[in-house]
DNA sequence: GCGCAGAAGTGACGGTAATCACAGGGTTTC
DNA sequence: GAAACCCTGTGATTACCGTCACTTCTGCGC
């Protein structure tokens, strides 16, 4: 497993909104109780309703956070990037995980122990008010993630989808945006709550239409403008 | 308007799981900035995408907090009973309001604005660890929104609504519980997203077969059971 | 190189729910 | 008390999407 030295731990947690008003102190305090965990590709970091006794920071990789029904049926409430921080809702009312977080490929973790961050949150809570912005991001992204799932017809989440991943994972290319690792359109169905096939069959079409291509698992976007159409247009 | 004392105010924040550790002089301090403001059935509270400047507290009446998409069509994510608050997302962020909100019948509201909340907030951060849970709260509410929608069928998103209508507005009668107001069908259309004529075609079939009846526009739940197995088995 | 597993691609079919259309009942309004 | 309006009830039709069943393709390990 990957070392990681206390400012490198440390420069993680600053960058993060949560702590961006921290003092140099406040987080040094708080890197003394991280540990880091590893995790490989499709290795289960908790599931839902577990007990919620930790906080957790993304070193490196990715992590899908994730709700399953009871017949096994997956969908992704998010993919999460080296920087971001998740666990925090159990850890802050104590309760049991509301989703499930996994491993997307090879994982390092930062890891945060409720035994130690409780009281050291009591003891500094200024770190209380920071949080409070971090709560209300994911509420509008779960109000957005509502919108759309109730709204808006399965290709244009998708297309939404997307043009999101495209944002944040996009290296442009001579004839459009790349979108710089491999998805299986199982993943992307699990993204817009679908099914594989619905998934191909849209993908398929667009590829017709010349809106995107695909070389070796990894999608190229080379007419955002349609998807973008497609948003708006389909929405009822 | 009604006339609210100062006393009455303080109570009713009191009540609220956000003030639960509040001291009597943290509360008075607050409800010295309450202002309170009457609305008309369907009057709008605020909007979606409104600046959000505001804390509500509902004194009396039933609130709705609603989302719209382009074309009007509308869902409810909550309705809110005297004694909760709403409103927080946007006075905590800064940001514009997540859903719209509207009166479903004469509703008295207290309201503190954000240029009085903040400043009170930032001199006692002990009231901002209490918004923690409260903020959690919300999101398990979005998280089992968003499951229902996309894993639960019609007839179980109805059921669950019914029965939590049932359990929350509920009076026990010879022969069942009654949900003890009016409530068109297009309401729990809104609640369930879904159109009204489906919702009527359910609600229906399940007269039918003597789970429920439905009196001068108010349901009277019959057979419980019934509808919890429902939400059981037709998950799929 | 063979076999196997996982991913992609496609056709046929069926089911859930939206849409459209209209009729009847109850209430409010003037 | 007639008109206007909203809510209910129901039929016919259509759209979207899931399910099932199958084939192909692509690594990947042995």
């Amino acid at each position: 497993m990957a070392r990681y030295s206390h400012e490198v731990l440390r420069g993680l947690l600053a960058k993060h909104m949560l702590f961006r008003d921290a003092s140099a102190r406040l987080l040094d305090g708080l890197v003394k109780f991280a540990t880091v965990r590893h995790f490989n590709t499709n290795e289960e970091i908790f599931a839902k309703g577990d007990p919620g006794n930790g906080l957790y920071g993304v070193l490196c990789g990715r992590v899908s956070i994730y709700t399953a029904s009871q017949e096994g049926e997956e969908v992704f409430l998010n993919i999460l990037e080296p920087g971001e921080i998740f666990g925090e809702i159990a850890l802050i009312d104590g309760g049991s995980r509301t989703a499930s977080a996994g491993a997307m490929e090879p994982v390092d973790l930062l890891q945060i122990h409720r035994d130690h961050f409780m009281p050291f949150l009591r003891d500094n809570p200024e770190l209380g008010l920071s949080m409070l912005p971090v709560l209300c991001e994911r509420i509008r992204m779960n109000v957005e993630f509502i919108e759309d799932a109730v709204f808006l017809h399965l290709s244009a989440r998708l297309a939404k989808r997307i043009l999101s991943l495209a944002e944040v994972h996009g290296r442009p290319e001579p004839c459009g945006v790349r979108i710089g690792f491999k998805l299986s359109q199982q993943d992307l169905a699990h993204m817009v709550g679908a099914t594989r096939e619905r998934v191909n069959r849209e993908l398929s079409l667009w590829r017709e239409h010349g809106v995107i291509s695909i070389d070796d698992g990894m999608i190229l976007l080379r007419k955002a403008e349609r998807l973008k159409q497609m948003v708006e247009e389909i929405s009822a």
